[in-house]
DNA sequence: TGTACATCAGTGAACGCGCGTTCACTGATGTAC
DNA sequence: TGTACATCAGTGAACGCGCGTTCACTGATGTAC
């Protein structure tokens, strides 16, 4: 329990916790703001103390997406005494790993339509959270011959195309539903084949 | 021109056109019957004469769109007198292309939340696209050693979802607005590194 | 400590809107004789 | 070829609904004296 404020306590807080239930529950297009006054036990007008709209109250929970995936992502990545490349499988699984435990976070985050443009700190949070990669992938790229090197922003362009790819397409009842493979396995093989195509793993190992 | 029917002519496939044109203008979530029955210059109320409701007329542009995505690939794989090598990357740089002359068709596709199981027309011409795409898969396979062969189900399913992953991030002004790579360099070098992960593109070439 | 006042979070009613869907209908088209 | 009839694609009006948003308000909370 947290210092309760005014009325509510801190109602902010809780039109995000059940704006992003409602989205877990119905998808993307299931939230109303209607909606998650009435289960933040409020009024639909009250949201306007504290939102500007509809849209402001999905750009905040984008932007708290954001804030976790960067912690996340950073996290994985540094934590263990890990070489560069255990490090990086870690954070790559760690990615499947928020868009399994954070479903609502991640439609605002990349299903919502938002322009991350229209907001200079959801701007941010997201360059931060793409830096992580891309930090890896700098360090990684480091055991590769700089001749045979890719930038590292196209490498980590790469992963992180192929993991929202293997999120949108096989952990939810779409395409891939019918293929018997778990997306942990397929987001793993795949980057393996990958890491082998940069000569980052031994052919034969 | 066509030959003409009753009144309108063709109002079910002109109700399919406009509701893509609006599907295109306008995301995924602008898209609505009465929008759509307007700007086919036809009452609402038409619409019912040829689809049971808002949903069926989605699944009929998902099934259209699987057609025409399974003939796309096909073509793009058996056209020209290529190895199994290049045909499998001109397949690669069909499915964006595809995705980018009809976007349309690849957002009720992919976007609009339909379940594929919802309707055994659309779950098998999703299965024969898929199918494409695993021929391809298996045909390229036998270029690789049997012990270090990965199941062609899951090849397949790793560029499909790289593909999507290419489209979704940096097709659109998401993330990746800020990358400074077209998508299809983006996708290409990303199979041609994979491919070489699975060494059939030698290591130095 | 007690009182008077200012603040402002949340209320409740109302709005205009466009949605998907229904219904009895009408009138153009195709068909049988 | 001409007439009578059946069909059925599209009409027009109406529905109930929930949406996002606005507004004047009220009353609990925090603050000054």
């Amino acid at each position: 329990m947290r210092k309760r404020g005014y009325h509510h306590g801190n109602l902010r807080q809780a039109l995000v916790d059940s704006a992003l239930k409602l989205i877990e529950e119905k998808g993307p297009t299931g939230f109303t703001l209607a909606e998650a006054a009435k289960r933040a036990g409020v009024t639909p007008a009250a949201v306007y103390r504290h939102f500007s709209g509809r849209e402001e109250l999905i750009i905040e929970i984008a932007k708290q997406g954001y804030a976790i995936f960067a912690d996340l992502m950073e996290y994985a990545y540094t934590s263990g005494n890990q070489g560069a490349l255990a490090a990086f499988e870690t954070t790559g699984r760690a990615y499947l790993a928020f868009a399994r435990k954070y479903p609502g976070h991640y439609v605002a985050m990349f299903e919502s339509g938002i322009p991350i443009a229209a907001d200079p700190d959801l701007n941010h949070l997201a360059s931060r959270a793409q830096d992580v990669l891309t930090n890896a992938a700098v360090e990684l790229s480091k055991h590769i011959p700089p001749e045979k090197r890719p930038p590292p922003a196209m490498f980590s362009a790469h992963i992180w195309a192929l993991s929202h790819g293997v999120v949108e397409l096989y952990t939810r009842g779409g395409v891939g539903s019918r293929a018997p493979f778990p997306p942990e396995d397929l987001l793993e093989s795949a980057i393996g084949i990958y890491l082998r195509g940069l000569g980052l793993i031994e052919p034969d190992s």
